[in-house]
DNA sequence: CGCCGGATTGATCAGTTTCAAGGCATGTGG
DNA sequence: CCACATGCCTTGAAACTGATCAATCCGGCG
């Protein structure tokens, strides 16, 4: 799945450089920097596919600029995304032997990556880096479990409010958020359809709750409002 | 939380036994037998709460008899089931400090309990006690993966069969299930009413796919045409 | 300028929930 | 031993939320 995209640029291998916009307690830095582990740099044009679901896990990524989006489907279509990744996130870090999700760039996005077998191959080892592989699967099963919450029993607009508020902790600059994805993906993240994913915004807009730069540009103008329509 | 429930008979102390009714490659009976790990048994009535949400992780349990739900509340009391426990599943592993969802016992049920700490202490040491930690906590998130597809892009029928086929699997004996759990627990967990997972058992049974003894003994009649209609 | 993908908005439809009634076991006290 | 209460389940009818179908709209870009 690296050789196949055969346009990107190729990886560029380097001594373990530490992400700059990224926090500071990093658990892929401390693998990444590990003796013996070798991170590497790569790009993805938008919708390329990084892993599809079933194929063996050659690689952890981190997100360095773009966004990720990780997604399972139904035989017909139907599509559930599990996640969306942002820069300084990990992803495809499964314990299994193949990936259970497939992981595609939302737009044009760069990523850092290690060799999955030189993480095994530390983590026998060093009891640090086995406590972080468990560390980081225990943050996606919290969020996994989050959102079966909302999955499960919130309504439409509950979902986008929790969806609005969790885009704005994690990327919010200068009281601007600017989404990577489309109302499709939004939709496909919260269960709904795109149609009830845009309404559910435009009532917003219309409360005064947000304000549109642009379709993707949004500024929250009441965090309390969106809050309480959280549940 | 094990101090309240007075009535309950007194935790026994015993020097590692191994479990009968469970399988071989058994995470919690390698853990369990480390050295200076020691394995309770104790026994909770039905409804009895065994941990809550947000209180400290003391312990990590393994059922033995019964069966155990795991939910979250959001504030007007829905409630979102994650996961039903049955013999021989292992629950309440949390990386961090804190339970993130509630454990309630769903009829007359015995678990055998860790101490969390011995967990930690073991696996700071212990590399395979640590990789069978991070194991535990990835089977976890596979299955709350699955299930947000579930709840996010399945119909109220897709869910009741995908229900089905997984008990089916998880406890079926002779052909035969006895689902430990009411209908509004099978709600909870599929994101439905307790309403709609009735009817949907109700077209199943009229189907021919399913056959009563009684309500919660059910003898599946076609697992091809469940299959079929879990998409 | 005109195209194109993404987003919005409207109208109708359908699946699920809600509300309500009744049935069927189980257990308890008279 | 029967009457009755209780909890759980089923079934029906109406209401409602969100989906579907369809028509623009908007902004960016060739």
């Amino acid at each position: 799945m690296l050789t196949q995209t055969i346009t990107a640029p190729a990886a560029k291998v380097f001594p373990v450089p530490r992400a700059q916009n990224v926090p500071a307690a990093d658990e892929f830095s401390v693998i990444a920097t590990c003796a013996g582990v070798i991170a590497s740099e790569f790009s993805y044009r938008k919708d390329e596919e990084i892993y599809g679901e079933g194929e063996p896990c050659e690689y952890v990524y981190q997100v360095v600029r773009g966004a990720v989006r990780t997604y399972k489907l139904l035989n017909d279509g139907r599509r559930q995304i599990g996640a969306f990744h942002l820069p300084g996130d990990v992803f495809g870090l499964d314990a299994g032997s193949t990936h259970r999700l497939t992981a595609e760039a939302i737009g044009e996005t760069t990523v850092r990556l290690v060799k999955r077998r030189s993480l095994e191959a530390v983590a026998g080892s060093n009891v640090q880096v086995a406590h972080n592989l468990w560390t980081m699967t225990a943050r996606d099963l919290r969020h996994a479990e989050d959102h079966m919450l909302l999955l499960g029993r919130k309504t439409a607009m509950e979902k986008v409010a929790t969806f609005l508020l969790e885009m704005d902790r994690r990327l919010a600059k200068a009281g601007m958020m600017a989404l990577p994805m489309c109302r499709r993906d939004i939709g496909d993240y919260l269960g709904l359809t795109l149609e009830t994913v845009s309404r559910a915004l435009s009532q917003l807009s219309d409360q005064g709750i947000l304000v549109f730069s642009s379709a993707r540009q949004i500024v929250l103008r009441n965090r309390q409002r969106l809050a309480d329509l959280d549940a």
